[in-house]
DNA sequence: AATTCGGGGGC
DNA sequence: GCCCCAGAATT
């Protein structure tokens, strides 16, 4: 079977079955650089609501260049992998300041730029600008070990990169945009992962070797994952009348810039607390628990405890690294991550 | 080549 | 519980 078969089939029947995505509406290249950017590693479900508000907020790449770096994680907040709109926010300034304020219509121009790899600089190249050059993601690496029935492991990047080389020798001069998208929608429509392809609907099924052989189920190859480490927290909910205490995390590393409720390593007891409490120069007053919570990333696991303390008044707004915000500015200023989420719910009620 | 970056939805 | 997602940057 040669490669070169998948193409025809493929861009008739993604014709035919394509969803109406947001960004498939006005494709100009700002447009598929802001959505193949929240796309990276994240269901098209849940991108589709935050890429109407971001481009609302940040109609072009000189607002976004321009942004406060807060408001920017607002506009992320709980969409995850935040460095994301940090370097898209690098790279609007590169944009604004060596090409007048446009993407330029170069794929080793684009790769170069921060936060972008080689499937975000394929796909934008591609999609928006027409030019042949591959998109591979997971979606599509999933498809073509299926049709070659390659047992290759698929998160290796050397794999990545042969694939991308058997696909750029394929592709169609003429709608390079459209075949790297019939790829990857056979792959999230289709050819879906673990072990429920809808082969009686794929266009090139004929073409399948796995499907041939009846070994869908085993591709694509991929090596296990190692365990994630645990990591038990203690929550503070330090409140002062109707404010709570909120600080930022640090610029490097997990959640970097973002906001939280003060924390501890480990599980305190009341009268840990209460001395944490006062290490802050804070007078608490009251201490109640504020229950359990589990949150789970992709390498860590936070097992987070609660506690509400209840502070005397004070007139500062800010103790040490802490920040009393009210309700208002909890929903609408600072990002808190999804982590947080079960505390939350202390602040914005009330 | 491995690890670090979030969060949610499906089974 | 485990899997994976329109991956990239860092170590």
């Amino acid at each position: 079977m040669k490669l070169e078969e998948i193409t025809e089939p493929l861009l008739s029947w993604y014709e035919e079955n394509k969803r109406d995505l947001p960004w498939r509406r006005d494709p100009s290249p700002y447009h598929v650089w802001v959505s193949e950017i929240m796309l990276q590693q994240t269901r098209v479900e849940a991108v589709k609501g935050y890429y109407e508000r971001f481009l609302s907020a940040l109609p072009g790449i000189e607002d976004l260049a321009a942004c406060p770096e807060n408001k920017l994680l607002k506009l992320w907040e709980g969409l995850g992998y935040y460095n994301r709109v940090k370097n898209m926010q690098k790279a609007a300034k590169e944009i604004v300041l060596k090409y007048n304020k446009e993407i330029p219509a170069d794929y080793e121009k684009i790769l170069a730029l921060p936060g972008i790899g080689s499937y975000t600089a394929g796909a934008v190249s591609s999609i928006a600008f027409g030019l042949k050059k591959p998109a591979v993601d997971g979606n599509v690496l999933r498809v073509i070990s299926r049709i070659t029935e390659n047992g290759d492991d698929i998160l290796k990047q050397s794999v990545k990169k042969r694939v991308e080389q058997e696909l750029e020798a394929v592709m169609p001069e003429d709608r390079p945009g459209a075949f790297n998208q019939s790829l990857m929608e056979l792959g999230a429509t289709v050819c879906i992962p673990n072990g429920m392809a809808k082969c009686s609907d794929c266009p090139v099924s004929h073409l399948c070797k796995a499907r041939a052989n009846g070994t869908v189920l085993e591709y694509p190859k991929k090596a296990s994952k190692k365990k994630r480490r645990i990591e038990e927290k203690t929550v503070l909910l330090i409140q002062n009348g109707q404010e709570y205490a909120i600080c930022r995390r640090p610029d490097q590393g997990l959640l970097a810039g973002l906001y939280e409720f003060p924390n501890v390593e480990g599980w305190l007891t009341e009268e840990e607390v209460i001395r944490a409490v006062e290490e802050w120069k804070l007078i608490p007053l009251h201490i109640r628990t504020a229950g359990e919570a589990k949150h789970i990333f992709s390498h860590v696991e936070w097992h987070m405890k609660g506690y509400v303390v209840k502070v005397a008044s004070t007139e500062e707004k800010e103790a040490g690294n802490l920040l009393f915000i009210n309700k208002k500015e909890s929903k609408g200023k600072y990002a808190i991550p999804s982590a947080f989420s079960a505390y939350r719910k202390y602040i914005e009620e009330d």
